[in-house]
DNA sequence: CGTAACCGCAGACCTCGGTTCACTCTTAAA
DNA sequence: TTTAAGAGTGAACCGAGGTCTGCGGTTACG
């Protein structure tokens, strides 16, 4: 794909697309025509610039973005250090759940209250 | 209190207090002593601002904190206005749960999966 | 053809949230 | 009394995340 598919298939720009390139968040670019240098962007990216957005929304960071595809789409550390990082995000996730409860209970007060 | 006290009540530096203070995040501060120019802060300063850190953590700014103080703490707006505003940012916090939830799931087929 | 739209790349620029610095003044403790 | 610690202020600085500009090359359309 070329970058503005992918720009188009996530909301990103294409400057966006290529800052996220340079952060090393995205996989399996190449440059197949030796006529020019245009690069293509596996389709893979889309969902790896999905799941980076969901993960922004929440409050991580692009390194914790790419220490999560690290332990989803990539192999470069073996199944268990995977899995444990997995788990660490896990706990995050579920941290931010009840404190979005109490924030929300925290809210819903002040509104009843008036 | 004094910043000091605010600081070490909340966890943040004392630089970041006044950086709260003048981005407007902090309220009842006043400069009782005629002799120096030592601020006194409010002790509901405390609470405000461990607000902030909740809302920072799930992914807020402090441009949405403050909207959230001004719909709580403050009564600039009618109260109208204040349950519509908090009743908006209660919106975003359940989609953030949803999307919250569908990260974990999403994180935990690939653990499972191995 | 020409020319508009696209590509890659480098570097400048921007906002946000926060820290550090330099300076002056005040308080508190030795 | 001297001196360290704390306070206020303005300005510079910083990293993160992103955008914009300018350049040279390429492709695609009328």
């Amino acid at each position: 794909m070329k970058i503005s598919e992918i720009a188009k298939g996530t909301g990103l720009t294409k400057d966006t697309v290529r800052l996220y390139e340079r952060l090393g968040l995205l996989i399996d670019i190449s440059r197949p025509f030796p006529s020019n240098n245009y690069k293509d962007y596996g389709a893979s990216n889309i969902e790896r610039i999905q799941l980076i957005k969901q993960l922004q929304q929440v409050g991580f960071s692009l390194y914790d973005c790419k220490m999560v595809l690290l332990s989803t789409q990539d192999s470069e550390f073996d199944a268990d250090l995977q899995a444990i990082m997995l788990q660490e995000k896990i706990e995050q996730i579920e941290m931010k759940i009840k404190e979005l409860r109490k924030l929300k209970t925290k809210l819903s007060e002040f509104i009843t209250e008036d």
